[in-house]
DNA sequence: CAATCAACCTGGGTGC
DNA sequence: TGCACCCAGGTTGATT
């Protein structure tokens, strides 16, 4: 579900929620969301702690516990983080807003964040440093920080030889894409997604930097893309999914060309492209029968 | 080293 | 209605 856009909405909520509040128990539901530790465990190591504050680092969540400790919650495909006002006596108001909870973080205040996850691919660790979750410790650079240049791109591109699609999306190589984005930045940088990433020339890489940069503030700034699942904080969807370009539009026509948007599959994944505006080039194209 | 596919899960949508 | 099948915003690990 979640892309860094969509994490970083929620953090963004999460640090003027939840910063500042002490915690008073913990109430799993679904040990399987607590990665390597009994409910038990992550119950006695989390009480009396208080939250010192919540970042994010691609799509991982940070929340900074004192005394120091840090629970880092990744959302998968359907994880959600909602607070509890403290009215409401952690009771879910309505039957539609308990499904699937996993866990309820309580705090002494009588908040509570509470994380969803419908399908169960999320995960919450406790732990002392970043380093011990593997996919963590091993994130790319983060696609809108400030020391992420084009040059970094560049060598990025040229360092792997992979299908620039999946390698976008590989969060080892750059911190923050997700199927929805990486498909937007490559329509915006007319790039086809299958385009192996060492043939790009410095132009189109260019291109493509600027794309991701665009495309990520604009979905910040609409506070994430709701397809089906994903709600903020405080449970309203993102605002993003009325200005994409091409991600499940297929049979629509193309906003800059106005021929028909394709789908195909790569690497797995479901993905939409211009076939005019993003052509493939001449050498691989005999391979290509999509649409 | 890179590509593909299955696996982890639940549920919504579609077509027969 | 029921059922089979496809699809889903992420990541990992086995296989080719």
């Amino acid at each position: 579900m979640p892309e860094m856009p969509e994490v970083e909405t929620i953090v963004q909520a999460l640090k003027r929620r939840i910063v500042g509040e002490t915690i008073v128990d913990a109430l799993v539901e679904w040990p399987g969301s607590i990665a390597r530790l009994s409910p038990a465990e992550f119950s006695q190591r989390i009480v009396g702690r208080r939250v010192a504050a919540a970042t994010r680092s691609g799509k991982f969540t940070i929340i900074r516990l004192a005394p120091p400790k840090l629970l880092v919650v990744h959302l998968g495909m359907t994880g959600r983080l909602s607070v509890d006002e403290a009215s409401e006596p952690n009771a879910p108001t309505s039957a539609s807003q308990d499904a699937h909870t996993r866990v309820v973080i309580r705090f002494v205040s009588r908040k509570a964040l509470r994380f969803r996850d419908m399908r169960k691919f999320g995960r919450i660790y406790l732990v002392d440093d970043a380093c011990e979750i593997p996919l963590l410790r091993d994130l790319g650079p983060e696609a809108l920080s400030d020391t992420f240049k084009p040059r970094m791109l560049r060598e990025l591109l040229r360092r792997h030889r992979r299908q620039i699609k999946p390698l976008l999306l590989d969060q080892h190589v750059l911190a923050g894409l997700g199927n929805i984005y990486v498909d937007e930045s490559l329509w915006q940088a007319r790039i086809h997604p299958r385009t192996l990433s060492h043939v790009l020339s410095t132009e189109e890489a260019n291109r493509l930097y600027r794309a991701i940069r665009k495309v990520l503030r604009q979905a910040i700034r609409n506070r994430g893309t709701t397809i089906r699942d994903y709600r903020d904080l405080q449970g309203e969807p993102g605002e993003n999914q009325g200005v994409l370009s091409v991600y499940r539009l297929q049979g629509e026509q193309c906003r800059r060309c106005g021929h028909v948007i394709c789908r195909t599959m790569v690497a797995g994944r479901s993905t939409h492209y211009c076939p005019t505006c993003q052509p493939l080039g001449s050498t691989e194209y005999a391979m290509t029968s999509d649409c």
